[in-house]
DNA sequence: TCATTTATTTGACTTAGTCAAGTATCTGTT
DNA sequence: AACAGATACTTGACTAAGTCAAATAAATGA
C-alpha cells in the first residue's frame, strides 16, 4: 500500500515557480535554435530519430506529445526532402519505421552542434562542483517525476569511503528522529561509535559495508571485534526509500558470512524493539533473543535487546 | 577570479536530457490548462499580473520573452474585455503600469486554481520525504541557474538540531579530503568530537552555532569548556560556495562574545597551519600563535598548532 | 535644438498546431 | 470465415499564435 501526503502549498508554489522558471529557461535555450531550418518541434523529432531506432510515427507522437496529424505532414516532409525513410514494418503494414537518411543526419549534425555549444556555454558559467549539482539535482527532479524505470542494478555493496559516515550518522539522526521521537543523543552516539570504528579499525576482523543505489547511499552496517569470539553488529539501517529490495537481509547476510569466514564463534547484537522490521531480519537470520531490559535513551522509554547468533 | 571549467560531455548530455525531459513535463502540464479561454502565454502573463505590481509592458515582454507587438495586442484584447487597467506612469508617459482589475483577477482565479490541483496531484504521487527532495532539488537547479539574485538574507545562525552534526560531519570529511587530502581518520575524528559534544554538552558553558543560507547548513562552530577559565574553540567550518560573506569571522565572533559573558579568561583552538584562511580569521580576532608542533595525521605529515586569545 | 534611444503600437504576414473525418490494416470473437 | 472494433496513419479545412518591420510618441543626452 502507498501511503498519499497531501502536499503542503509552499512545496506546490515552490514547484509552480520552478515550472514558470524552467519555461522560460527552456525558451531562452530554444531562441538560441531558432535560427536554423527545422522549427523547434522539427529538432525534437531530429533528435528523437537520431538517438533510437525503429521510431513509429506513434511512438514519437507520444514520445513528443505531438499531433498524429502534424506529425505525419512533417514527416511527409522530411522524406520530400530526403531526410528520413519510412519502410512498412513485416509485423504490421500500417506502421513504418523511420529513420535518418545520411542526409537527415548531416542536417541534424549542426543543429546538435548547437544545442550542446548552448548548453557548454551555460554549464561554463558554473564551477566544477556546481555543475555536479545541477546535474545530481536534475536527475533527482527527473527520477522522481520520470516513468522511474527501475535502475539496472538495484544497489550495489561497497566499502567505506570518506563522506560515508557523516552522511550515515545525518541520515540516522534524521531519520529515527523523525519516526520514533528520538532526540539528538541517538545521533551523538551513532557519531561516537562511528568515529571510533574507523579510528580502531582493524580490517583483518572488522567490516562495514555501504549499500549504495544509483549514487546514493541507501543502507549500511559494521561488524566489529569484541572477543576472538565474538563480533559484533552493529548500525543496520536502511533508507525508507530503499526499502523492499532485500537490503537490509543481505547486509546482515554479509556480516554474518565475513564473520564465518573469520572463525568467529558468536555474532551478537544491540537493538531495541521498536525497530520491528530490522528485528525480522534479525530473526530470519537465525539470532535469538537473549535478553532485554527497560532503559530510558534518547528521550525515550526503550526496551533494549541483546540478540545472538551462534555460528 | 573565478575559474571556468570545460564541462563533460556527460554532464553536457545530462543537461540536455533534463531539458528534454522537461520540456515534456511543462508540456503535459499545460495541456491540461489549454481547456481554458486563455492561451498558454494568456496564463503566463495573467500569472505575473496577479503576482507583481506595477508591472510595464516592457517588464513583461522581457521576463516571460515575449514579442512586444505580439504582447501589445494581446494586453489591447484584456483591456477590452475589462481584465486589466492601463495607465501612464507620471514619470514616463511612454509607458503604462499595468493592473488586474477585479474581473481580471476573478478570470484568473479558475486558472491558477488549476494549475495549483495539478500540481498538487503530480505530487500527490510521491511520499512526503520524496516531494521534499523533489522541491529541494529544483531548488538547487533554479539558483544554479537563476540570475541569482543574492538572498535577502546573506546567512543567519541558530543552534543544532538533529542531522546537523552529522551533515558536518559528512561536510568536513569530504571537503578536507578533497582540499588537502587527509584520510578518513579525520572525518572519524571530527565524530568523536561532535558525538562527544553532544554527550557532555553543558548549556550553560557550552554553545555551538550552525550558519545557515537558504536553508543549506553552510557553516559552524563549537565552543566547549575546558576549564573554569578557558574555554576551546572548535571545528570552524565554512563552505567553500559560501565563502566570503564573513561567515568565519561572525561564527568566531559569536564564540569569543559568549565565552566573555560567560566569564571565560581564555579562549583557546587547536589547528593546522595548511587551513591558512582559518588561520586569517583567528588573527584578526586577536589570537595570538601559543606553540606549534609537527604531526603526523590524518594521512598527511602537518604543523599542529595551538592558538590562544586573552578576554 | 536635434539626433538617438526607448516604449509601445500597428500592419502584413507565416507558421505551427488543432480537429474531425477519412483509409488501410490488424485483432479478437463468434 | 466474417465482421465489429481498434490502431496507425493521412488528409482537408481551419485558426490561434507568433514574427518582423515600420510607425509613432515620448524621453535623453550632447
Amino acid at each position: 500500500m502507498t501511503i498519499h501526503h497531501q502536499p503542503g502549498k509552499e512545496r506546490i508554489d515552490a514547484v509552480r515557480g520552478f515550472n514558470r522558471f524552467y519555461t522560460r529557461q527552456i525558451g531562452l535555450l530554444d531562441e538560441g535554435l531558432l535560427k536554423s531550418v527545422f522549427s523547434l518541434t522539427e529538432a525534437r523529432v531530429l533528435y528523437e530519430l537520431a538517438h533510437r531506432d525503429g521510431l513509429t510515427a506513434t511512438d514519437l507522437a507520444r514520445d513528443l506529445g505531438l499531433d498524429p496529424g502534424y506529425l505525419s505532414r512533417l514527416l511527409k516532409k522530411f522524406e520530400e526532402r530526403g531526410l528520413v525513410e519510412r519502410v512498412a514494418t513485416q509485423a504490421d503494414a500500417r506502421r513504418s519505421s523511420i529513420t535518418l537518411t545520411p542526409a537527415g543526419r548531416a542536417a541534424f549534425a549542426p543543429l546538435n552542434q548547437g544545442s550542446h555549444d548552448q548548453v557548454a556555454a551555460l554549464l561554463d558559467r558554473l564551477s566544477a562542483p556546481e555543475q555536479d549539482r545541477l546535474v545530481r539535482a536534475m536527475q533527482t527532479v527527473q527520477r522522481l517525476l520520470g516513468e522511474s524505470a527501475e535502475p539496472k542494478v538495484p544497489y550495489m555493496l561497497r566499502p567505506l569511503q570518506v563522506g560515508d559516515i557523516g552522511w550515515i550518522i545525518h541520515r540516522q539522526g534524521l531519520l529515527y528522529a523523525q519516526e520514533y521521537g528520538w532526540d539528538e543523543t541517538y545521533e551523538a552516539l551513532v557519531a561516537e561509535i562511528l568515529g571510533a570504528f574507523v579510528k580502531s579499525y582493524d580490517p583483518k576482523w572488522e567490516r562495514s559495508w555501504i549499500a549504495e543505489r544509483e549514487g546514493e547511499v541507501v543502507g549500511s552496517v559494521f561488524l566489529v571485534r569484541q572477543s576472538d569470539a565474538v563480533a559484533k553488529l552493529r548500525l543496520l539501517y536502511v533508507e525508507p526509500s530503499a526499502r523492499g529490495l532485500g537490503i537490509g537481509r543481505r547486509l546482515v547476510e554479509e556480516c554474518i558470512g565475513f564473520a564465518r569466514t573469520k572463525g568467529y564463534k558468536t555474532v551478537t547484537l544491540w537493538t531495541n524493539d521498536v525497530l520491528t522490521s530490522a528485528r525480522r531480519i534479525y530473526e530470519a537470520a537465525g539470532f535469538k533473543l537473549a535478553n532485554q531490559e527497560h532503559h530510558h535513551a534518547f528521550g525515550k522509554d526503550l526496551v533494549g535487546q541483546n540478540w545472538n547468533l551462534e555460528l
